[in-house]
DNA sequence: CTGTTAGCGCATTCAT
DNA sequence: ATGAATGCGCTAACAG
């Protein structure tokens, strides 16, 4: 007995300790604490006292037990040492923490069970919601993301999504984006225009890889398949593509990125064999990654409100928990517009300012 | 009854209801699932079979509740859209994933305030651990600090650490990397090296003012404090800035500048008013931001090795709670050795392996 | 206005 | 090898 009083006392404080202390009953003390319903006003000062005097702290372990709410929410990620998947995270924090709403993060590195781990997981630790970017597409997740919706968990989708029925998604409108960026470089005279896009599985890259073949077509170019090159989001690969490209016997004269870092390489390679940008080959990337505003040559790209995609995706939940009263499926689909910001890598006429 | 019964019908299942399918009682469950000590094999299997049917989850929480560990650990950030702060954290969760436990982000954005905000709302939380950046100094947050080691939950410091005892920390030797850049500068032959700072009341940026300040003394230049100019980390003060120093009757042939975006900022501001760098003036930053790499005129910089960082301040929780079998107070010092990375901006005479 | 009771889901001690 | 009972800390329904 002693032993375990000793235990205890060495431990948090209770509602039972600060109960005992003032010889009421634990209930009183949480309705005290809780300004609950009618209580004698002489009561809960005093247990509200002896509360902050004994440095009592709410467990709200055993709360979310109880009402089945952890308040926490699990956000997925393939990683979160990017800029973009940052910053959603910091707008999806920013949002939730006023309302008492910790965020758990897991990456999957675009590993599919990593991903299918981290849900299980995340669901076990009863989080109240999943936000997520996809990493891949397969049926073992669609399983996945069923158990989700199972569970009456809101599950929100954003950049990276699938297709599934009652959930929500906050993408940012990439068909537009690629059609803008293509636009912009014809604008600019160019006549055969490279994509460097990437695994067009995924619906953001299908996405840009459309939005850049119908800006082609509507301004009456040729589209040319050839010069469409499917590749992974890395600078030195960018810069391998682009060697072959103007190896060709009729090379481009722009290339459009689905990447900002193939993007960069393709400047480097451009530079490297001593063509000039813009005046002889121009180049937009996508992400409007830092660093594409820092170079010296700064570089046209497509912005993606990430922070306000974040904010958004963070909203979404939050209407979703707010309003339900019931069963209600709530199935929100938000689409942001992407912001073509013009800079010195293809502006072959006049610089227009520096975003 | 009925009423009662169809909630947990939709919801998930406990061991409850797979012992009363099974006519047994939850603690024999419970033991089957745990491959607790003697059990009949015959109902360990057939509990572990009924369980996956009925497609029965462990409720973490209530375990959590129960063993008093949340699986939990609190990270603390000044922000998480910074490509240090984002990378530590990368190695963190990746360390402590296979461990199982969840890694939940707050940021303070350097307000005081929140980070005692988030150090109670943790610590309710009942994380197992925090690990944490500090964003100020004062007596409140000592407090706060005292508050997590008094319940015994494991606090460690990354890169920005107070000294406070029992409190393990991981670092990078800032010192000696602002040594190691000044003393490459003055290799270079620069003679009157500038340094752009930030905020002395941190540790970290008074230790790279320190290991600056050395490395003049001991290469025997004349130590000249008017060209040490505290700011913050942006690359328009930097601008701001070395537009003054530039203005100097005698102005700097070098500048170490404790953050990247400073050094960038003087870089466009050297080449705006037409002086050549390295030739004029050479350039050195700090943190090794990925942009510093991707400039055409490539920046030197001195890398943390964040990833690592994180992995170590991980391991040193791990370590911490490992061992942990009474009351064992373990500190842990932790210094990384930074690397300095010679690229284009200091480099007069020959230009090293871009890293 | 306050005390009693019960349950959230689990693991564990003590019986048997 | 299994059952019964208990507690982790809290809130809520139901008395009184």
């Amino acid at each position: 007995m002693y032993f375990y009083k000793k235990i205890r006392m060495s431990g948090k404080t209770t509602i039972y300790d600060i109960a005992k202390k003032l010889n009421i009953t634990a209930a009183t003390v949480s309705r005290a604490l809780n300004n609950n319903t009618k209580i004698s006003e002489a009561t809960r000062k005093l247990v509200m006292e002896t509360a902050s005097q004994m440095n009592y702290k709410q467990n709200k372990l055993a709360l979310a037990l109880k009402s089945g709410k952890s308040n926490n929410i699990g956000v997925i990620v393939p990683r979160i040492d990017s800029n973009f998947f940052a910053t959603v995270i910091r707008g999806i924090e920013e949002e939730l923490h006023p309302h008492g709403y910790h965020v758990i993060i897991c990456q999957t590195r675009d590993d599919k069970n990593l991903e299918i781990e981290n849900i299980d997981a995340l669901l076990n630790a009863q989080v109240d919601g999943i936000l997520m970017s996809i990493s891949n597409v397969s049926n073992e997740q669609n399983e996945s993301f069923n158990r989700i919706l199972k569970k009456n968990v809101p599950l929100i989708f954003f950049d990276r999504k699938a297709n599934i029925d009652g959930v929500s998604t906050v993408t940012i409108n990439d068909f537009q984006g690629a059609y803008d960026a293509t636009t912009h470089l014809i604008a600019q005279g160019c006549k055969r225009i490279a994509h460097l896009s990437n695994n067009r599985l995924i619906e953001i890259f299908r996405d840009r890889y459309l939005g850049y073949k119908q800006a082609i077509i509507d301004s009456g170019l040729e589209f040319d398949e050839s010069i469409v090159i499917e590749t992974i989001s890395k600078v030195e690969e960018g810069r391998k593509i682009t060697k072959k490209l103007l190896e060709l016997d009729n090379p481009p004269d722009a290339i459009f990125s689905s990447s900002d870092f193939t993007a960069l390489g393709a400047i480097q390679e451009i530079n490297a064999q001593g063509f000039k940008i813009p005046q002889d080959i121009c180049v937009a990337g996508f992400a409007n990654e830092p660093f594409t505003k820092f170079m010296e040559l700064s570089i046209t790209s497509v912005d993606q409100s990430p922070l306000e995609m974040g904010r958004m995706a963070a909203n979404v939940f939050l209407e979703q928990v707010g309003g339900n009263n019931g069963n209600i499926k709530i199935e929100k689909k938000v689409v942001l517009n992407p912001k073509l910001l013009i800079r010195e890598s293809s502006s072959k006429f006049q610089l227009q300012k520096i975003i």
